[in-house]
Formats: structure tokens, C-alpha cells, sequence
DNA sequence: TATGAATGAGCCTTCATTCAT
DNA sequence: AATGAATGAAGGCTCATTCAT
């Protein structure tokens, strides 16, 4: 059961990182790849080169560790997402819509570092924490309401709310099933990992099939 | 945190079911409810109103109790899905599609005894375990065929089969978002489960979304 | 800080006793030498030559395995005094307050077994666990109402009865003295234990004192 | 589980003392409520608003703070002890007991900072620590001494040494016991904490009792 | 002088599993 | 066929102490 990301633990511990910031990435990490139940303190621990007391001395106990890491990486997300922002809220809807998936889908899929915060929201929304009242406040609804604001303005008005947010849903799910469902997609697809093109064009396919069927239903 | 589905509990324990079916009933409800590492046996036995050792008598290891679990649950479903099937082949492709949708979503939101399965099935497509493989190969690949048959036809035959694959994903994806995400779904909508009316409008909504989708797209 | 009544240990462990009584045996003695606080479930089952999970297994948690203990040395206790209980309803009072006091220090002083209660109920009394309120209902009171009974008719029913009370608190002190200040008399007196005839020698004294006093009050 | 002295903690925050005489204010009340093992430093440096560190650093370990502890309240005892001392030796003996008892019961059962040593010594009597052996040949045996030769008057120097030790331990026990045993007595009087009337009639009563017994052996 | 950071040892509990009957 | 009893491994947490500054 021992976490085998060996070069990543090895790059955490020479990463010059004092104790604290070493934990957070750590459990970063094995957080977003287990889940909150499944990871145990002495695997963060030592994949942080730290001793077993340090998560409590730092953080109080495991759970508070876990807030603070979905903090710590939403602030990492928030950081990278203002630096290259690509929605433009002068462009046209369809444009918008395109770069809001976009977006959205190298922040949930990509590989790196980066990429905790998608993987620890996404398990987050499948088996809740209680930290899942936090983040659905602070970080899912402004996120949904930024969406449910394009497909309003695609849907050009006329229908009611509800419609409008069920649309969103339908555009988010599409985007979410090639996180979640990914052990299914890689078989079905014969691929391992998305490439950067990869990702490309599954966003591209969604932002299409969604325009389409959002142009539909405003007719 | 004992599972408190205790009028159920109840039913399997009178259920004049042998040792082992009883097992098997209480481990598919408590499996899909919390997934495989979250459940314990302890839990299991006592719901089921059998002894500890039972699982390890019957099965082997708890392992090989829920590789029993799925195949039992399989079996139960493919029995009702041959009773039951609303999937007509004569039928045109836009009534098949929400067929084929509605069908799946009662099959994986629903409350009671015969949702197991799909629970089941869906969470292992967010955490696999061992049995994943399993899976794909009997249930999910010609679920999946049928499915991308369907939207085949109504992309009228014109684009490549990665195409189909793709929008079969997104109508999938739609799909299981609703199961997926259902603690952000149930508190950004203000409801807690799902009724029966409620699931025909959302699978009507996801027929609707997509069929405006592929009928766009095979222009 | 292992425990070292080796001996006792291996009496314990050799004494054809099933786990849950062997349990019960080693806690009884480390419970009183030792407080809640302070003993090791580990050391319990060290102790008792069982597994450490017995505990959990037969008595669900620390606490509960000392309520346990207190039942189960108040059992034994409440058999040796049925058995050799020396104070005669129909004796003289002053002979009835000499038995009851010489009963009742060999039962707190007496360096065997038995004399686990006593050491358990006086320890209660120092540091109060949540076990007391349970005790002085069932155990102290009955015993100490018995006190009263006897002091009253010393003190010829004249005095009001919060005189009783003091006054009966006032034997029980003295009696209790010799065990909760043991350390000190031992160095006092410079003697390590009590012989069995230091103890009557004790409870003389106690009896004179106290009869000397009450007979001196009641005029 | 936090002392919820605060009003206390407070003042001896703010109180203006060095580091190392907070950590002994503070060390003497927490000692004395809970012993030397249920005590964590923690809770002490906590309490005294030093760092967790101060202990280690002034005192060198738990253990030598503890009996830095007892040293530092014995002065502050003794100091009292010497300016209002009511035990006048030209007094007679019955007089003199009868101060003697009010003066201990107040120095044991007083709710304030002085009353530190006597809860500590009362303590040790109990649970002794490696500072017994100081305890008693510094602070004990004088004060047991002075209440010896006061019993041997009382009782008209008839009688052998070993009787005068055994009636001072009777009127010592029952002082104690009124100490040891609060959680007790509080139930069976029901009354939560004692008020300067009641340790005064407290002591009344023991005094009295005590008298009518040695006046009863003295003839 | 003083402290924030870090540590090793130990505690209670829970779990899946096995044993003896 | 079935079970009550027992176990080894592991998990989260707390404690007194030490280290580096």
C-alpha cells in the first residue's frame, strides 16, 4: 500500500520546501489520488520526508490538513486561472462558451501539479467532506454562475431559469465524465493519457456539440 | 455511523433468504451506498443478521465478496432490463435515443433494491477496483455499442467513428452527472432526491439537449 | 513502566481462566494500583497474556472494561461479605460498630484480591471517573446508610441527623486514612504492610476512638 | 478537556512575573487539581501564556518542575503559616487542638492560591511521586509532630507513644477525608463546594469528636 | 534568554481475517 | 454449515522532549 510516486516524493523532499509547505503537497497529492478516507497521515508523512507528529503539530489533525490543502491548492488554481484567463467577456457568447470549456478542462485533466485542485473538487463532488459546504459556496458557485451567465445570454432569455441551469449541468457533465469516467474512457479509447492536442479536441468537441444544442433549443 | 437503513435491513433479515443470499443482499446496498474500501464487514454481517466469519466462510475475503456482489447484481439487472427494455428497435432514433436515456437513468437514480447495479457500476468508474475490467468488458461495452449505434444512425452515418464515440460520451457524461454529482446537484437545485417525475423531466431535458445537438451536428 | 507483579501476572495467565476473566483479573489489580488514567489497555493485556484487541472485542472500549471490573470485583466483594459478615443485627451496637469497622478495614486493607474493591471504590473517591455516580448509588450508599443506622442508636436518636452524617463521615475517615495515606503511615510507623494483626490492632483503635467519642456526644 | 481557570489563567498572564515564576503559579494550580500524570505540560505553558519549550528550558523536565513546584508553594506555606499561625502554646491543649484542626481544614479546603500546597500534599499522600520522601521529612513529620505532642497532652502522657500516633492519625484522618473525599461528600450532603461557615463547623465537629474521644481514653 | 519547529514513543481503537468447535 | 472467540496489523492522535536559531 505504499504510495509509489517515488520521483514525486523524491522531488517534494529535495524540493527545499519547509515542513508545512512539504505536507501540504504531499497530501495534495495522495488526497486527490485516494480520497480523504483512504489516505493515511503516515503515507503523507513520509512521502514528505516528515515525521508523523508534524501533521499534527502544523495542522491539528487530519481533517484540518485536508482543508488547509484544498485551500492551499484552490489558491494555486486561482493564481494560474487569473494569469491566463482566456475568457474575454467581450467576446461573443460562442466564443466565450468554447474558452470557458476549454479552460475548464486543462485545469480538471491535466497532469501536473496544477491539476490537484480539479481532482480534489471533482472527488469532492462524488463523496463529500464535510469541507463540501465550503467549496460548493466559495469556489463551485461563482464557477457555476459564470456558466449559468453564457448559456443564459446563448439561450437569448427566453426560457426560464431552470432550463438554464439544467443546460449548464448538461455542458458541466460532459466536461466531468472525462474525469470521472477516465478508467472507462481510457479502455474504451485505447489511450492512457490525454495529450495536450487530446485535450484540445475533447474540448472542442464539447464546446460544439453544446453550441449546437443550445442554438436548437433557443429557436 | 451505523447504516441506518434499517427498514430495508429489516426486509433482508426476514427475507427467509439463505445465509449467503442475505450477504449478498446487505452488501449491495452498503457496497453502492459507500463503495468498496468504506464498507466494512463488520457492517455488512450485522445488517445482514449473519455471523462476522460469515463473509470469510461464503466468500473467501471481502474481495472476492464484492467481485460476488457485481455478479449477482448484474444478473438481477439483466433480467429486468429483458423484461422491461423500452428500447424498441423499429422505433425511430430520436425515440429510441429517449428511451434509451430515461431507461438509464431510473436504472441508476432510482431509490430502491434495483439501483443497486448502476450505483454499483458508477462508482467503480470513479474509484475501479480490481473488478473494473470485468465490468467493462461484459456490461459496459454493449451497453455502450448500443448506445453509440443509436447516435450513429442520428448522426446519419456521415462522420467518422470517433465522432459517434465522442457524442456517445456526451450524452453519457450528461448522464451520470446527475448520479455523480448529486450533494452539489441537490444543493444548487434545493432538493434532496429524486422523484419520479423529476427524473423524467431531467432525462427529458438530456434527450432534448442532445438530440438538438446531434441533429446540428449531422448538418 | 512495565508492570512488574510478575508473579501475579503468571497466576493470572496459567489460572485456566477463559480471556474475557483473564482480562477482568489483570484490569482489577492495575485499575487499583494504578487509577483509570494511568493504565494501559496494553499493559492490561500484557498482563493478562491476550491479544490487544480482546479488549475491544469483549468489552467494546476502556471505559466500559472498567465498569465491568467494578461490577465484577463488587460482585466477588458483596459474596465474601455475605459469607463472613460478623455484624449481628441483634448485637449491642457497640459491638455491632467494632464488626462493621474491622469488617470493613480488612476488606480496604487486605493485600489479595479481594481487596481490589476497596482499592477501586477509594480510589473513586480521590479521582472520580464517570463511573462514581454509578458507585455511590448501588455501593456507598446502602454501606454507608448501614454506618448511620449504627451510629444513630450510639448517639441515642437525640441528635439531629446531619450530626449522624458527621459523625458517621468521621469513623469512615479514620478508616480510610490507613489506606488512602498508607505511603505515609508506612513511613511513619516505618512498616510495610500490615500483618493481620496490625489490622485488628487498627480497627481497635478505630472502634475505641470512635465509640469513646459517640458515647462522650450522646450525653 | 481545557482548565477553564481563565479569570486565574488571566491573572497570572498579566500578572507581570518572569517566565519561570508563571510557569510555577501556574504549574501549582493545574498540579494540584489534577495530579502530576493527568497534568500535560501543554496545559501549563498554555496556562502561563509561555512557550511550550519554557518548561524544558527553565526547569529541565516535567518531573523537576513538579518538585520545583512543591518547593516554591512550601514557602509561600510556610511564610503564611508563620504570620498567622492561631495555635498559641499557652493556650490549653483542648483550645489548641481545636485550632489546630480549623487551621489545617482551612489550609486544605480553601478554594484560593494558598490552598495549592495542601492540595499537592494531600495529593502525594495519595499517589506518591519521587517528592514523597522530601514531602514528609520537611513538611510532614514537623506538622505531625506538633499535632502528636498536642494528642499527648490531651490524652495526660498515660499512654504509650504508639496510641498518641494512632489518635493523631484518627484526627487527621477524619480532617482529611473531608478533603479526599469532596466528590462524595458533595453528593451525600449534596453541596457542591464548602463556604468559610461550613469549613468552620466542619472543623467544630471534628474537634469535638476528637475531644470526646481522647478525654474518653484519658481516664 | 527564549522560542517556533520538529520528533520518537506510546496510546486507544478499528479492521479483515483466522481459529477451534 | 456455521459461529463465537481471538488475533496481527494498521490508523489517528497526544505527549514530553529536543533541536536550531
Amino acid at each position: 500500500m505504499i504510495y509509489v510516486g517515488l520521483k514525486r516524493a523524491f522531488d517534494i523532499m529535495k524540493s527545499g520546501l519547509d515542513v508545512k509547505n512539504r505536507i501540504l503537497e504531499a497530501a495534495g497529492e495522495i488526497f486527490a489520488d485516494r480520497g480523504f478516507r483512504e489516505t493515511t497521515v503516515r503515507e503523507i508523512c513520509r512521502c514528505a520526508g516528515v515525521n508523523l507528529a508534524a501533521v499534527n503539530y502544523h495542522f491539528g489533525d487530519k481533517e484540518r490538513l485536508y482543508m488547509a490543502v484544498i485551500k492551499h491548492y484552490k489558491e494555486l488554481a486561482v493564481q494560474k486561472y487569473l494569469q491566463n484567463d482566456s475568457v474575454r467577456e467581450h467576446d461573443p457568447y460562442d466564443v466565450q462558451l468554447t474558452a470557458f470549456i476549454k479552460s475548464f478542462m486543462f485545469h480538471v485533466l491535466g497532469e501536473g501539479h496544477e491539476s490537484c485542485f480539479g481532482k480534489l473538487m471533482s472527488r469532492e463532488l462524488f463523496e463529500p467532506t464535510s469541507a463540501l459546504d465550503v467549496i460548493i459556496e466559495e469556489e463551485f458557485r461563482p464557477f457555476f454562475n459564470r456558466l449559468n451567465e453564457i448559456v443564459r445570454h446563448l439561450l437569448k432569455n427566453e426560457i426560464g431559469e431552470e432550463k438554464v441551469i439544467l443546460c449548464s449541468i448538461s455542458v458541466l457533465g460532459q466536461c466531468l465524465y472525462f474525469k470521472h469516467s477516465r478508467p472507462v474512457i481510457s479502455r474504451l479509447l485505447r489511450k492512457d493519457h490525454y495529450t495536450v492536442e487530446e485535450i484540445n479536441e475533447i474540448a472542442d468537441h464539447i464546446a460544439c456539440f453544446s453550441l449546437e444544442a443550445l442554438v436548437g433549443l433557443s429557436k
